[in-house]
DNA sequence: CAGTGGTCTAGACCACCGA
DNA sequence: CGGTGGTCTAGACCACTGG
């Protein structure tokens, strides 16, 4: 066994996506079975399976039990976007990063916000209000609405110290979370807090976690469209 | 072995995850070893394996060799974007799709974009700008550059029919893409065809596909900011 | 029915890490 | 050095699919 050479079940996943990749194999073609690869590359079934499992979960094949092995549809992109706190970003940057107080209180919930959140209408709810400077730019502005439930002190926390993203992450393990990004128009508030005009087109980010059995935290980020952007990478 | 219960291996995985949604293991904190769960669970090292390594996969754990395993920093929210044919896309929704073209046409390339195509300047690159209704509501403005050497025949196609995403597609293996978003103001050209008043915010994607050797396409979607958002979801 | 994938075992050898 | 993970094997039984 060549020490430089890749384990075996990365040159099966190396060969099926070569052949796809050269056109040979095209959407909806039949991949050959386990028991084939098996003895092409003279190694074990689950050595094949394994390759061939990995591949699925890449969405490179498709798997139907009893059926076969497919070349998946590959009318789609899938790709994985990393949201991860804005402080550390901005520090792997090598900029700097600081935070304005805008607002921290505590308010009741109307109805509509007790549902997303899972509180009775009227109950306590934390409300923080930021603006995330990069090198003294203005980056982001975050409404923040939290969950008392499943972080009791949150309003207590130095925000110019710690981020409200990373207070929640300690104090409430993330289980689940949704997201959408939409393009709108900045209100007058952000305009002011982002150094923008009004209605100048700002990348938004509305994000519910949730932590265990609760819903935690409601978010509204808003980044000046002209100095934001999300980026990705697929690969085969 | 119940017939209704979970595969070993998913029920290491549950168990990990259960305590890590729990509070229970912090980030940072070991996760017991391949031989530690093959004693509780009774099972085989390879099954605790297999479980460990989808772990990793999800980026809930992290491992090194000679060290052991650790859950992982989970400071950021991991999730699986999922780009389609917007044709395919507004038919899920149980919508009609279909599509004006604005330019069908061959042009030199200046510096800039051969660049980016890897083609010498001057060379002839393909143009199509076209918008797509979603029940004869105007939510994408794409403008496309795609590399002839990928679709020779590219221009013949009735893009009324086929989307020059599908084309593309069938036509040039998909073997890596990078994409960014941002919000833009719509252009004048862009707010005229998709009927929005100047300046109105939109999410713009820029994609660039590769096919094998060759960049394919290079691709501006505008979707306007009130009709469109890209969701997504984060388990765990 | 034969062939497929889904799961699992009980071993094995190796490379790596930390004490 | 012992313990960790990384890989691999040669079997096995099962559930499912298709003809």
């Amino acid at each position: 066994m060549n020490a430089n050479a890749l384990p075996a079940y990365e040159q099966v996943k190396a060969f099926i996506k070569a052949n796809i990749t050269r056109g040979q194999w095209r959407s909806g073609d039949a991949v050959p079975s386990e028991s084939a690869l098996q003895n092409q590359f003279g190694v074990s079934r689950m050595t094949v399976n394994r390759a061939l499992r990995e591949l699925v979960v890449e969405g490179v094949v498709t798997r139907i039990q009893g059926s076969g092995t497919v070349v998946a549809q590959l009318n789609r992109i899938v790709s994985t976007l990393a949201f991860r706190d804005i402080h550390e970003e901005i520090l792997e940057r090598g900029h700097q990063h600081s935070a304005h107080i805008i607002r921290v209180e505590s308010i009741k919930a109307n109805a509509s916000l007790a549902r997303t959140l899972k509180l009775r209408p009227g109950a306590r709810v934390f409300h923080t209000v930021l603006v995330h400077f990069e090198n003294d730019v203005p980056i982001q502005y975050e409404d923040r609405l939290v969950n008392p439930a499943v972080a009791p002190q949150y309003l207590k926390t130095d925000f110019s110290v710690t981020t409200p993203t990373h207070y929640l992450l300690e104090h409430a393990p993330l289980t689940e979370a949704s997201y959408s990004i939409e393009a709108c128009a900045a209100s007058l508030q952000e305009a002011k807090c982002l150094g923008l005009k009004a209605h100048e087109p700002c990348l938004v980010m509305t994000r519910c976690t949730v932590s265990g059995a609760h819903v935690a935290s409601l978010a509204r980020l808003v980044y000046p469209g002209l100095r934001y952007s999300f980026n990705g990478k697929f690969q085969l």
